[in-house]
DNA sequence: GAATGTAATGCAACCGGTTGCATGTCAAGC
DNA sequence: GCTTGACATGCAACCGGTTGCATTACATTC
C-alpha cells in the first residue's frame, strides 16, 4: 500500500508525521506520545511538555481515523434532514452544528430529499463512522429506525416513536390558538392545506386543526399541497377559493406564502377577503402581507436534539426521552375579519 | 481496549461482524473476504457469491474507518460555508451533496458563521478525515488556504486565488445589465448596498457597479449592510432615502428584501418612487413586489465545485482551473421609471 | 509425463493510533 | 539496608481492514 504523502498535496511532499516519528524525535515510546495527547495526567508534566514541543515542531496532529479504529470513538455525528432547501431546516442545522462544535464533534449532513430509500442509503454510509445520529423529519419506516437505534445512539426530530429519544415541535397549542383566532374573527369555513402524509408534523397539525375546529363548530376541508412548497401552495389557491372557505391554515410558511401569491393572482385580497395562517415562522416578516403564523423556534430543536444525543453518547441515558418544544401564535397581517358576504354555498 | 458491542446499542448485544467472522463462516481467508468486496474481479464468481451470501446473512458491512486507515481513502469530503442560514447556500449545499452522493461520498458540513478562526478550526477537524474540501465564500486568508491546499485537493467557491481551483459566480454581466436597465429607466443616482468587505462577491459586485455606472454617467454611492441580512437591509433604508438616490442595487436578495421593507416603512413606494435590484435570485417571486434581481444559478456552483474536486481527487488535474458561472438580469416588478421629481439636491 | 504458465487464494506485514500489563525507578517506612 | 508501594514509562497486542508476494491447483504444451 505504501503511502508517503498525505494524499492531495502536489507541491512539496508534505509528509504527515505519525506518532512513531514524534516518538523517535523526542526519545520516548509511541505509547508515551499517545498518552501525551489523550491522557496527559498519566505522564510527568515535563514529559508532556517535551513531547508536545516536538509535536508542534514536526507539525504532528493525531490521526482521527486511526484513533477511531482503536477506540471506537470517531468524534462525528450525522444529521439527516428531508430537504436542506426548505427554510425550516437551515436554522435547525445551524443550531445543531453549533452544539456539536462545542463538543468538538464534526457533523455529516445528509439530505434525503423526502425519499426513504435515499435516507436509508445515507444512514448506511454514515453509521460506520459516527457515534450517533439525528434524523429530522425522517421518512424511514419505524422498523428501520428501530434497527438503526440499536446500533447507535439516535435521536429523532418531529417523529414520534415510542422507546426512541425524540424531540417534537408541538405545534398543537399554536394551531389551536390559530383556529381560535380565526373563529373570533368570524370565520366559519376554513381549509387546511396539508403537507406530506408520512410527516408526523403534518398529522399532528391536521389533527389539531380538526379537533379545535370541531370544538368551535367550524367546518374544515383539507386541500393537499405536495410536496410542500411555494409552488404547490400557489397552485392550491384556485381549489381553495372555489371551495368557499374564508380562511386557510397551511402546513408550513412556504405553502402559506405560495397560497398568498396564488390568491393575489386571483385578485383575492389578503387579509381583506381571505385570511391565511402559516406554520413554523421561518419567514419572519418578510412576506407580504406579513404572515400570521404558528411560531416554533425550530432552531431549538436542532440544539436540543444534539444535546440529547451527546448525553446518550456519554453515559447513556437509561429511560426514553420525549422532549416537547412549545409553540405559540404570532399574529401579523395576513389574518383579518371574515368577509361579510360569503362567496358560495 | 476490548470492545464487543458496536457502541450505542443498549438492547441486544448486536455485535457488528468483522471481516474475520465472515472469513471463518465462509471458510476462506480474511484477504479473500476483503477482495470479495473491494476487488471481486480477482476472485472466482463462485467465491464472491458465497462470501457475499454469508456476509448478508451475518449482516456484515465493511468498516469504512478501518478501510480508510489502510488505504488513505476515506470516502468523505467537506463543505464549509459561511452561513447555512443564508438562503444563498441551501441550494448550493443540496447540489453539492447530490453530486457527492452519486460518487458514493459522504459530506461533512461546516458553518463558519463568517468567522475565520472558526473556519480554520473546522478545516483542522475535517482535513484528517476527508479526501478533499470545498470552501464556499471562505473568509480565511490566502496563506491559510494555500497551506490547506497542499495537504488535500481543495476547491473554492466565490474566492479568487491564483493557482487554486475555484468556481466563481460571475455576477458582473448581470450587474452591468442591471445598471443598464436602471439607466434606461432614467435613474441618474443610485446606491450600492454593500456586503462583507472580505467577500469576493462583494468586491466583484461593487466594482461592476462602479465601472458600469461610470460608463453611463450615473452617480453611485455605497451604503453598507453588514452582516448582509434582512435586518441590515431594512436599517439601511433611511440613509439611502436621505441620500437622494432613486434606485439601489443590493449585495444580495436578502438585503434587497430588507431594504424594500424599510422603504415601505418610510412610505416610499417600490417601484413607483424607488427601484430596487437584488442579487443571487434565491427568493424567486416570493417577495413583494417580486424582485428584479441578478440571477446566478447558485446551485450549479455546488455541483460544479464537487465535480472539480472529484476530478482533482482521482487523477489529479495538472493545471489550475478557474470556472466561471454566468449571470443575467431577471426583470420583475421592483424596478420602474425614475420618479419625475428628484427628492433632494 | 514433465515443464510451463496462469488464475485463485492464503500469509503476514502494515496503516496509526490505544491500552492492559510488565518493568523500572525512586522515596518512604520499618 | 531492605521491603513496599506509587508512579512513570515501555512492550506488545489489538482495532478491522488492504495488499505485495508466495503458494497452490489446474490447464496447456511439447
Amino acid at each position: 500500500m505504501k503511502r508517503d504523502s498525505d494524499g492531495g498535496g502536489k507541491g512539496r511532499p508534505s509528509i504527515v508525521p505519525t506518532i512513531s516519528q514524534v516518538a523517535k524525535a523526542s526519545g520516548v515510546s509511541r505509547a508515551t506520545v499517545s498518552r501525551a495527547f489523550s491522557r496527559p495526567e498519566m505522564l510527568t508534566e515535563e514529559t508532556v511538555r517535551r513531547v508536545k514541543e516536538v509535536a508542534v515542531k514536526l507539525g504532528y496532529v493525531p490521526n482521527q481515523v486511526a484513533r477511531a479504529l482503536s477506540t471506537g470513538r470517531h468524534g462525528n455525528v450525522a444529521l439527516i434532514v428531508s430537504d436542506v432547501a426548505n427554510p425550516f431546516f437551515p436554522p435547525l442545522i445551524r443550531a445543531a452544528q453549533l452544539r456539536a462544535d462545542q463538543a468538538g464533534l464534526c457533523v455529516f449532513l445528509g439530505n434525503s430529499d423526502e425519499d426513504p430509500a435515499r435516507e436509508e442509503l445515507l444512514v448506511g454510509r454514515f453509521i460506520g463512522q459516527v457515534e450517533g445520529l439525528v434524523l429530522a423529519s425522517s421518512r424511514l419506516d419505524e422498523e428501520h429506525i428501530r434497527r438503526h437505534a440499536t446500533r447507535r445512539p439516535l435521536v429523532l426530530i418531529n417523529r414520534d416513536i415510542e422507546g426512541i429519544t425524540r424531540v417534537l415541535i408541538d405545534t398543537a397549542p399554536g394551531v389551536a390558538a390559530a383556529i381560535a383566532h380565526l373563529a373570533e374573527l368570524g370565520h366559519r369555513h376554513i381549509a387546511y392545506v396539508s403537507g406530506p402524509t408520512t410527516s408526523w408534523s403534518n398529522q399532528q397539525r391536521r389533527n389539531a386543526v380538526r379537533r379545535e375546529a370541531e370544538k368551535r363548530g367550524l367546518k374544515v376541508i383539507a386541500v393537499p399541497a405536495r410536496p410542500p412548497s411555494y409552488d404547490t401552495g400557489r397552485l392550491a389557491a384556485t381549489q381553495i377559493v372555489a371551495s368557499g372557505v374564508t380562511a386557510a391554515i397551511a402546513f408550513d410558511d412556504l405553502v402559506a406564502q405560495g397560497l398568498m401569491a396564488g390568491l393575489a393572482a386571483l385578485d383575492v385580497e389578503v387579509p381583506k377577503s381571505f385570511s391565511v395562517v402559516g406554520c413554523d415562522d421561518v419567514l419572519g416578516e418578510t412576506t407580504y402581507p406579513p404572515l400570521t403564523t404558528v411560531s416554533a423556534r425550530c432552531a431549538d430543536a436542532g440544539d436540543v436534539a444534539v444535546g440529547l444525543l451527546l448525553s446518550q453518547m456519554n453515559g447513556g441515558v437509561s429511560g426514553e426521552i420525549r422532549h416537547k418544544l412549545n409553540s405559540h401564535l404570532v399574529i401579523r397581517a395576513s389574518t383579518g375579519p371574515a368577509p361579510v358576504k360569503r362567496r358560495s354555498r
